[in-house]
DNA sequence: AATGAATGAGCCTTCATTCAT
DNA sequence: AATGAATGAAGGCTCATTCAT
C-alpha cells in the first residue's frame, strides 16, 4: 500500500524511513549546536548543515526554508518543555494546588537548564520571526487546567486572567534566561514564582480587587 | 584640533547646528516609520536612509552602525515609557498603593498605543541583539520603589522579588503587543494587570506561601 | 564530518570536482585580465567576477576576500617566473658564473614580457598591501646559490650582500616596468644588469672596498 | 600689485599669504602623520583633515584631491632627502669619487632615518598610483653627475647605466625600508651599497664585460 | 578663507536557495 | 536520497568630494 507523501507545513517529503528520521534529527540537532555556539548570527544554513553533516542539498530536503528549521526547533523545545511538565505532573505526590504550581514551575525552570543559549536564540529568533503565539498555548492551557480547577475551592479563570497568569510567569522565566540571571535556578526564584502565582489565584477566587476602577 | 565626540558607543558626529538636529530627528523618526510600515525584515539602513529623506552617508554620520540606530530608537522609546508613568504617578490623585499600581500600570500599557507595530519590531529587534537588560532596568526600580514602600504598610522587595514582579508584568503586557491581543486597551486586562501586582505585594507582606519548599 | 579546508590563510572552499578547479584558474585568469585592462583602480571583486564568467558568490567560495585573490595571483606570477629561471640554468650551455647569471637576468627580464601591466598592478598592489618581503625570499636564494657558488672562485656572499644584491637586480628591473622603460627588454639592459652583477660579485671576492670607513 | 592666482598642478589658489602657508603645511604634517600611525588604509582625506586640525573643505581649498596631497607629500619628502645629500656633499671632505659615493649613499639610507612608517607608506602609496617616475629623475641625475665625472678617471656613463645604477641603489634602500630590515642604519649596509655603486662604476670604466653577449 | 553637513556611487561580502550530477 | 558548486539579490558601510553658510 503506497502511502501518500502527506505534505505537512513546510510541503516537503515526510521521512518514512529510519535514514531519513535519523538525518532530520541530525539537522535539529546541528541547529541547535550551531545556535548554542554562536547564537543567532551564526545561524546559517550552510552552518547548520556543517555541523549536522549532511550536505546544504539535504537540508533543504527536509525543510522548505530556514524559519521551516527554526519553526521545528522551537517545536521541539516545547514539545520538550511540556513533556517534562507533564511528567512532573505525574509524579507529584502533593495533590494540592500549591504542590501542583510548583511542580510545573519548576519543571518549566529546568527546561532551561543545559544549552541556555541555544534556547535564548531559540526564543529570540521566533521572535524575531513573530512566530511567538502559538507556541505559548499549550502552556496557558496547562495553567488554565491546573490553576483553575474549580473543584479546590479556587474559580475558573476567564481568558484574560489565563492569559495574564501564563504570559506573567513565562515573561518572568524567559528574562530570567535571557538576561542570564544568577538566580535562575535558585529555590529562592522558583519560591517567588510559586508566590506569584498563588496569589494571582487565590486574588482572583476572592474577587479582589475587581471594582474598584477608576474612570480611564 | 579634537573635535567633542559621544560616548564611546556611538563615535559619530554630535552634532553642532541646529540642521544637524533636526537630520538625527529626521532619521530616528525614518527609522520609526520603516519599522512600523515594514517591521524589522524591511528595517535597512538603506530604507531608513531613503524614509529619512537624507542620504545612506548621511545616516552614518550620526549612528556607528545599524545597531547604533536600533539602539537609539529604543531607547527613545524607553524614555518615553518612563516620563509617560512619571508623569502619570505626578498627576495621580489617589495616594493608595492600588491608586500608584494602576497608575503605572495603566502608562505603561498606554505607551504601547500608537505605532504598536514599530514598538513591536523595536523590542523584538533590541531582543534578538540581546540588549535587552539595561533598558529593563529603570522599570524595576520604578516597581521597586512605587511597589515596596515601606511606610504603606508593605515588606520592601527583595532583588529576586523586584525581578520576579517587573518582568512578569512587562511580560505579560509585551506578550499582548506582540501577539497583538484585542483586549490590550480593554479595562479589564488593566484590571488584572493590578491584581497581580497587588496580589503579590500583598503576599510578600504576609510571608505567603513562604516556607513550604520541598527538597529539589 | 569536516571538509578539508586550506591553510588558514584562507579558509574557503578546497576544490574537489573538476569543474571547481576550472572556476578557480577563470577567477585567476579574470583578475589578471581585469589587472591588465583598468590597473589596480578597476580591480574589484565585483569585475573580477564578471571577466571571469562566475557569479560573485563564486568567487568568494574560493578566495576569503579580495586581498587573498591577489595573493593568489602574486603566487601564481611569483612561481611562473621562478619556474622560468629555473628552466632557463637547467638548459644553459655556458657554465661559467657569466653565463649563469646571464641566463637569470634574461629569464627574469622575460617574466615581465607580455601582460606587462597586469604584473605592474601585481606588484603595486603587492606593495601596497605589504607583502611584498616572503615572495622575495625565494629569488634571493636563487641568488645567494647562483652567485656564490665558491667553487668558481668567488667568495660566499654574506646575508647582506645578498639582499643587496638580489634586491638592487630586482629593483632594476621592477623601474624598468612600472617605468615602462622602452629599453625594458633591450640587449643593453641585459648587458648592464649582468654587468652590476658581475662587478659586484668580483667585487665582493676581491674584498674591495672593504675597510676604508668613514666614522659616522 | 595684484598676483595673478598662477594655477600650478593642480589648479588650486596657491597660498599667497603667511597664514595659508600654514595651513599647507598643517595639512601636510597631519598627512605625514595619518600615515605614519595608520599606513595607507587609514590615509584617507577626512582622517588628514583632522589630524591637521582643519576643515575637510579647507583641505581641498589647497588640493584639488587625494592624489595632489600624495603628490606633495612625496614631493617634500623627496625635496628633503635631495637636500640631504646635497648637504652631505657640500660638507664632505674627502674628494675621491668613493668620498663622494659613500657621502651619498648615507644621505640616502639617513633620509629614511625616523617616521619609516610614512617614508614607506608615501613610498607604497606613490607606487599603487604609478606616480613613481618623475620624482625619480632628481635622483638619478645626481647619480649621473656624480658617478661620471669623466675628470675622475671614470667613464661617463650612458642613460642606460645611470638607470640601472640609480634604480639598483634605490631598489636596494626601498627594500630595507619596506621591509623593515634590522641592517638598514648599520655600516655593513651602507658598505655594500658603496660596493655595489664603485664596482658598477669602475667596471663601467674598465668596458667589462661588455662584448660576450650570447644571442638572445 | 574656512567650515562641516551632506552626498551617493560603489565597494566588499553574506547567505538563502537551486539544480545538475 | 544526497551532494555541493553555483547563484545573485541585497545589505552594510566608506570615503572622496561638494556647497551653502
Amino acid at each position: 500500500m503506497a502511502r501518500p507523501r502527506q505534505p505537512i507545513e513546510n510541503n516537503r517529503r515526510i521521512p518514512h524511513q529510519a535514514r531519513a528520521t535519523e538525518t532530520v534529527a541530525a539537522i535539529l540537532e546541528g541547529a541547535a549546536q550551531v545556535l548554542e555556539a554562536g547564537g543567532l548570527p551564526a545561524f546559517t544554513t550552510n552552518a547548520v548543515a556543517e555541523r549536522a553533516g549532511v550536505s546544504i542539498g539535504t537540508l533543504y530536503q527536509y525543510f522548505a526554508d530556514k524559519s521551516a528549521l527554526l519553526r521545528a526547533l522551537a517545536e521541539r523545545e516545547m514539545t520538550a518543555t511540556l513533556a517534562a511538565v507533564a511528567k512532573a505532573l505525574r509524579s507529584e505526590t502533593d495533590p494540592s494546588v500549591e504542590g501542583r504550581v510548583r511542580a510545573t514551575v519548576r519543571a518549566m525552570v529546568n527546561a532551561f537548564r543545559g544549552r541556555q543559549r541555544a534556547r535564548k536564540a531559540v526564543v529570540q529568533a521566533v521572535l524575531a520571526q513573530g512566530i511567538t503565539v502559538e507556541m505559548m498555548g499549550p502552556i496557558a492551557a496547562f495553567i488554565a487546567e491546573t490553576g483553575a480547577a474549580p473543584h479546590r475551592g479556587l474559580a475558573r479563570l476567564s481568558p484574560e486572567q489565563v492569559f495574564v497568569l501564563s504570559r506573567a510567569l513565562m515573561g518572568a522565566i524567559r528574562a530570567a534566561v535571557l538576561e542570564e540571571q544568577p538566580f535562575l535556578r535558585s529555590p529562592t526564584f522558583e519560591d517567588e514564582l510559586v508566590r506569584l502565582v498563588m496569589a494571582y489565584l487565590q486574588a482572583v477566587t476572592a474577587g479582589d480587587p475587581g471594582p474598584r476602577r477608576t474612570i480611564a
